[in-house]
RNA sequence: GCCUCGGUGGCUCAGUUGGCAGAGCGGCUGACUCGUAAUCAGCAGGUCGGGGGUUCAAAUCCCCUCCGAGGCUCCA
């Protein structure tokens, strides 16, 4: 809706010819006028049809307040088709401003008048001409209100290790503080703070990871080297794992056509708020996960139950989620983000389940090589109340993995499109649960996209299908790193994940041979090296290091360069080392392991470095 | 989106009842040639987030707006 407002000291109007899309009036309204009144012409757009109700909330509104600005009572609303290039139907735009005009009507000590629809009319206006007399604003309606906003009945529980189900309130916490606050996180609306900026907004920017990009909306980030680094590197394996489990890595569009039948059924089904632009022809959103892409691939596709379990993987840059601006903190939580997104077809609730297991394995296993051991995080495991009378060992096996309690919500009855889903939450000190690994039993959109297999018999059956972020959204492990690390009392990142691995401090210029030779040793390897060449003092040097959490720090003197042994500070056990140079290598390779590695992004030597921040 | 709080050199922050915009760090220049968490001195650097208003005078008061943090809500 698109409004002109114009704060005048007379309008009047009169009649002239109808238009094929006159409202229908009796012969005594053919010209009124309305002094000292505000003049609010109105166009109603075809967005507005999206969600009424909202538009004229938000219209009365702004009328409401540019009254109180201008300090008038006396408003004439006139339709005026000319603001806007796409316009309503016609029908739709009449009830819309007899809406406007009934609930103008409503408010106390208000005159309202309205010029009718669809005419050809003359009319005198003299505009006051202070700065506020003449003002426009476009209404744009927030996405409608999901329809599954409908209460969801569910009763939370404490599962143990020896299959007993507890009443929180009853369970022991001792030795489970952060399960005590995950459980108060999700039971009740508790969630009370320090107040503070979270550890990892801190670092994010002291570190030169990333930042904000106030030139882009907000929830998009920008990546420092260091960060574009770690976050590469996270993607790599990620990616990698969930291949080496079978999936067949796809790549898929990242907008989508509003109107398309099948999606249009999931977004309501999956409300997260979206992105929409324009294109000529149709409206698009973007995406806010790989689910339709796949689906989409899948039902194209040809299925025969020997091909089942199906799995397919897109490392999702991006997903757009149009989180409310209150919502969005740093690295936590994002408009714009990446996510490993992998869907897998299963025949039946049986090959479903047993994948979920294996998938839930994976997903502790990804986590610890990633650095977040199964002590870093709570698991939450939910499902319908049937699903748990049936497959009661199922669920406490999920718990013997894990091998501490875990968290528990039954559904009286299903509610969402999925039956089960468990959730790996990192706990910040704050006492915030955040989700990372996750995976869903989907039981309804196999139906819905018409994906569909065909089993032994002959016959096509609609699969199960298994959504899993096995890591959850990569800037959120970067999220639970950093906090982690914020929370350690020597703060460190896993060695393979540090952009630097490595750093070399000369302390006088005879030494500069040696150091070289003793980087490009470590290049060579592929270890992240680098020299603090720069003209400074030792302690300085070693105090930066430090605080970029480089894991070893080695010092090159003139004992070193002739014994040609190393002084090294091993940051992880707060030790120092005399090791050789092939020592070094070994340890870091050792740490590293299978694990990805790539070339430090920056320049070698830290003279060369501008700084970020 | 709503509520609360905030935005001052690149960074962190001070700036009193409205009255000449400051410090530390970082950067640059020079000195120091250094052995494990900040060597010393000098210099440069600011549309006080943006727009409007009140005032002789606004970083300071008022309005609008953008950005950030916390909360509500929600999630990968």
């Amino acid at each position: 809706m698109r409004l002109l407002l114009i704060h005048s000291d007379k309008i009047e109007y009169s009649l002239k010819d109808k238009t094929r899309y006159a409202e229908y009036l009796d012969n005594s309204s053919k010209s009124d006028s309305m002094d000292e009144a505000l003049v609010v012409f109105v166009s109603i757009e075809k967005i507005d049809e999206k969600n009424p109700e909202n538009v004229v909330k938000k219209a009365i509104k702004e009328i409401k307040d540019v009254c109180k600005e201008v300090g008038t009572v006396n408003v004439m609303l006139y339709p005026y088709a000319h603001l806007s290039d796409t316009l309503a139907d016609p029908n739709f735009s009449i009830e819309l401003l007899k809406r406007m005009e009934t609930e103008l009507n409503n408010l106390d000590g208000f005159n309202i008048k309205r010029a009718p629809f669809g005419w050809y009319k003359a009319f005198n206006l003299q505009c006051k001409g202070h700065p506020l007399s003449e003002l426009s604003r476009t209404i744009t309606p927030d996405k409608e209100e999901d329809e599954s906003k409908e209460e969801v009945n569910s009763t939370f529980y404490i599962l143990d290790t020896r299959g007993r189900l507890y009443d929180p309130d009853l369970f022991d916490f001792t030795n489970y503080e952060n399960l005590k606050r995950f459980y108060i996180y999700e039971s009740t609306g508790d969630r009370k703070t320090d107040n503070k900026t979270p550890n990892h907004i801190l670092l994010m920017r002291r570190e030169e990871i990333a930042d904000y990009e106030p030139a882009s909306d907000p929830g998009n980030m920008r990546y420092y080297p260091k960060g574009r680094l770690i976050k590469s590197l996270l993607e790599e394996y990620i990616l990698k794992r969930a291949l080496d489990s079978g999936a067949m890595e796809v790549e898929t569009p990242v907008m989508y056509d509003t109107s398309h039948p099948a999606l249009g059924e999931y977004l309501k089904r999956f409300p997260a708020r979206r992105y929409e632009i324009d294109s000529e022809k149709k409206r698009l959103f973007l995406r806010f996960s790989a689910c339709f892409g796949q689906f989409l691939i899948g039902k194209d596709m040809t299925i025969s139950y020997r091909n089942l379990p199906l799995k397919m993987v897109e490392m999702t840059k991006y997903s757009f989620r149009r989180e409310q601006r209150g919502e969005l903190t740093g690295l936590r939580r994002l408009r714009t983000f990446t996510m490993p997104d992998m869907h897998t077809f299963c025949s039946d609730l049986d090959q479903a389940m047993e994948e979920f297991e294996k998938q839930y394995e994976l997903s502790v296993d990804m986590l610890k090589d990633i650095g977040l051991s199964t002590k870093d995080y709570e698991v939450a495991i939910r499902f319908t109340r049937n699903f748990y009378e049936e497959d009661k060992e199922f669920i406490e096996r999920l718990v013997s993995i894990i091998d501490k309690p875990v968290l528990v919500e039954i559904w009286d009855e299903r509610f969402f499109y999925f039956v089960m889903k468990f959730e790996f939450n990192f706990i910040d000190k704050s006492g915030k649960a955040t989700s990372l690994s996750t995976v869903q039993i989907d039981v309804e959109n196999a139906e819905r996209y018409g994906i569909t297999y065909t089993d032994a018999d002959g016959r096509d059956k609609s699969p199960i299908i298994l959504h899993c972020s096995p890591s959850g959204a990569i800037e959120r492990v970067m999220y639970s790193l950093i906090e982690k690390g914020s929370m350690m009392d020597i703060p460190i990142l896993p060695t393979w994940l540090s952009p630097t691995q490595v750093r070399i401090i000369p302390i006088h210029k005879e030494e500069n041979d040696f150091t070289e030779e003793v980087y490009f040793k470590l290049l060579n390897e592929g270890i992240r090296a680098d020299i603090d060449d720069r003209d400074s003092t030792l302690s300085k040097k070693i105090r930066e290091a430090e605080m970029e959490w480089i894991p070893y720090i080695v010092v090159i003197g003139e004992k070193e360069r002739k014994g040609r042994m190393l002084s090294v500070n091993i940051r992880k056990d707060k030790s120092k080392e005399e090791l050789s140079v092939e020592d070094l290598i070994r340890r870091v390779k050792e740490e590293v392991g299978s694990l990805p590695k790539k070339s430090l992004n920056l320049p070698y030597t830290l003279s060369k470095r501008a700084k970020f921040v």
